[in-house]
DNA sequence: AACCATGACGCAAACGTTTAAGATAGATAG
DNA sequence: CTATCTATCTTAAACGTTTGCGTCATGGTT
């Protein structure tokens, strides 16, 4: 047996071996009544040991400048307790030693990240990545970070970075559902913590959670009304999934509007999508074999008015002339295709500042009431109609 | 004075008063040596306090199953150590007490946060959303999170953005810098910290930190050379800032494919801009009181391309017949503008799924070599040109 | 009996901060 | 001189984890 000697005695008689355990052998001092293993290189505790030179922490100033963990603490956050000399002096050496505060060690014992959670659908338009800028501005002005998580439409997603988000990563969620989000229980089971929760743009009414969104009632009623101005008396109606907030409330809008004027809705004009390209392509030609024939489609999507437009103008089929088409949302590509596109502006970016504003509201007053707003948009013609 | 009783002899006697420090009377009590405050009412300390009852933590948990800490811990990580039955009663217990670890506190001890920051200039064009897309795609499937910040083309917002991110919050960097970065002494003040570091998209080719770019140059070049095929003899190129390398290597690609066919570049037909719409429209009109006319546009930015068509177009210049019209990064509204745009697809969601495989690799390997990788494109010729 | 092995745990340090509260010296009041 | 005050420090607990190593029963081998 090799000379193993006791920890503690220093002797290396009456040493026995004592099992092994994590692969490594360990021993027994009779004489200490002591098991030990021989421990690994990597030297742990005692103070002499030399930091090995990661990013500068507290401690390392503080022995640079000869005084305690706290009193550097204080002098970097000018605590009153710290004198003037002693301040400028540490703040002086930490910028020398290009000290930079582990915001980790910070969240954990002040239990607050400065960090707002975003999860929106997807990035792929400008349509939500407008409502993202604008929280952005407001709270980078406020002092927050943004995290961004994007769910790509799945609600499968939606949860998991829920769940990731909200151990105490941050201080906030701000979450526009999925297309497909129909069942809440996961947001449910964030309620109880002391976490804010605000829903943006598509919301969930029936949970007691705040909402900022557009008006979406008002603004199909208008866009109703447009067309119905316009001569139209057989108005397709392009919608989301049935679950969706939007899409309960724009129809509603629509259905009201065709009232108001004494039309009776047609089943067969209104389609529920999920806006991808087959399936919007597929409903139009559907629409246009009906009798009597649709004079106008109102897609609440602008990205699939403009796919519609495509569509109508590879079938020869003019536009406004033959068929009118407007859209919902007043994204970028509204603009750009021909002919222009009618739409509801929503104001996202009013939005997304909205909803911001509310949760950085939330956060500093402790309030937790729930708030339920409206951002007000307006029609925006354009030659489509 | 009141009967203050010393917290170590309990006796009332010989107790003076000692200064008020904090707004709190101090007393001292000559028989221990001892000083103190009356301490405030949060009670501190001593092990027979209630946590009061905030999200559950692995002391609950300990405490519920009458075990320690550690063998909790353990139990949920599966660390052999502990016994099937133990560990099978924490876990349920855990879920039942529905545990969520403290994602901090895991990485302060772990120093990783098992998320990668990204830093992107804007998210108003499909064009970064998509290389974002791809980044996202490839790191949730090794179980990252991603942090995006928005530089907003801002180079001191870029600054703020990775300083915040480098402390501790990421364990790697992805980052496209903004139009007008020029200097790089941030990024320089971060390499030296073990977090990995990826240019991806606008780089800089003089720094030693990894790359992950398009053939800009070779790109370039095939889209010079299809005007030239075309029979453009005066091809005007629109350029971003000069800094940038995704405009010199641009440069570099149609100066070598007009100096291939022999013709003599004319600086007259550079014009370095920043994108924005007022610039570009004042750079065109310039362009068109040129003599001899020019017969091409080649824009270096495909969103530009399409401004410039709705410019051309207004000025009833026919497209492609006076002037043909390419851009150069295949966004989507290039396939909605009239006449479709001819652009160059850079394959931008490759080139984050690149960006993102890269850095996973440098944080699972350790590897910190350099690396410049370029992702190949290809020329998509439509009705612009 | 003496030695060795193993399974299943507990203790406590460590990660880098913040912050009550204790400590000390020197100044001031009576 | 004694009692008190102020300014300026230091000490240590706490945040919620992870993890090296010690402990202790129990069961084998010689």
């Amino acid at each position: 047996m090799p000379r193993v000697k006791c920890p503690k005695c220093q002797q290396p008689e009456r040493i026995l071996k004592s099992g092994i355990v994590r692969g490594k052998q360990r021993y027994y001092c009779k004489d200490c009544d002591y098991h030990f293993v021989i421990p690994t290189t990597r030297k742990r505790g005692r103070e002499a040991i030399m930091k090995e030179s990661g990013p500068t922490s507290l401690r390392d100033i503080a022995q640079a400048a000869g005084v305690s963990i706290a009193t550097v603490s204080r002098a970097l956050h000018d605590h009153p307790d710290i004198s003037e000399q002693t301040r400028s002096y540490i703040k002086a050496l930490a910028d020398n030693m290009n000290y930079q505060p582990n915001m980790l060690a910070q969240s954990l014992v002040n239990r607050s990240t400065h960090t707002i959670g975003v999860i929106i659908p997807n990035l792929n338009t400008t349509f939500f990545s407008s409502m993202l800028s604008g929280i952005q501005q407001v709270c980078a002005r406020s002092g927050y970070r943004v995290v961004i998580c994007q769910s790509d439409e799945d609600h499968h997603t939606e949860i998991a970075n829920i769940q990731a988000l909200m151990n105490n990563m941050i201080d906030g969620l701000l979450i526009c559902h999925t297309l497909h989000t129909d069942t809440f229980e996961h947001l449910r089971m964030q309620m109880n913590k002391r976490i804010p929760i605000v829903q943006f743009y598509r919301v969930a009414e029936d949970l007691p959670i705040s909402r900022i969104h557009a008006d979406d009632e008002a603004g199909a009623e208008t866009v109703t009304e447009h067309l119905i101005d316009q001569g139209c008396k057989r108005i397709a109606l392009l919608l989301g999934p049935k679950s969706l907030s939007i899409t309960q409330k724009r129809l509603k809008g629509y259905l009201q509007t065709l009232e108001k004027h004494g039309f009776t809705a047609d089943r067969k004009l209104l389609a529920y999508v999920d806006f991808s390209y087959e399936k919007v392509t597929r409903t139009v030609d559907n629409w246009l074999k009906l009798t009597p024939a649709i004079d106008a489609i109102f897609s609440i999507s602008d990205k699939s008015a403009v796919q519609i437009i495509g569509h109508l103008k590879k079938k020869k089929i003019k536009i406004p002339r033959q068929i009118r088409v407007v859209g919902f949302g007043n994204e970028y590509t509204g603009e750009i295709v021909e002919p222009r596109l009618t739409t509801y502006d929503v104001r996202t970016r009013e939005i997304g500042e909205e909803a911001a504003r509310l949760i950085l509201d939330q956060l500093v007053t402790g309030d937790r009431d729930v708030i339920d707003k409206r951002i007000g948009g307006k029609l925006i013609i354009r030659e489509s109609s």
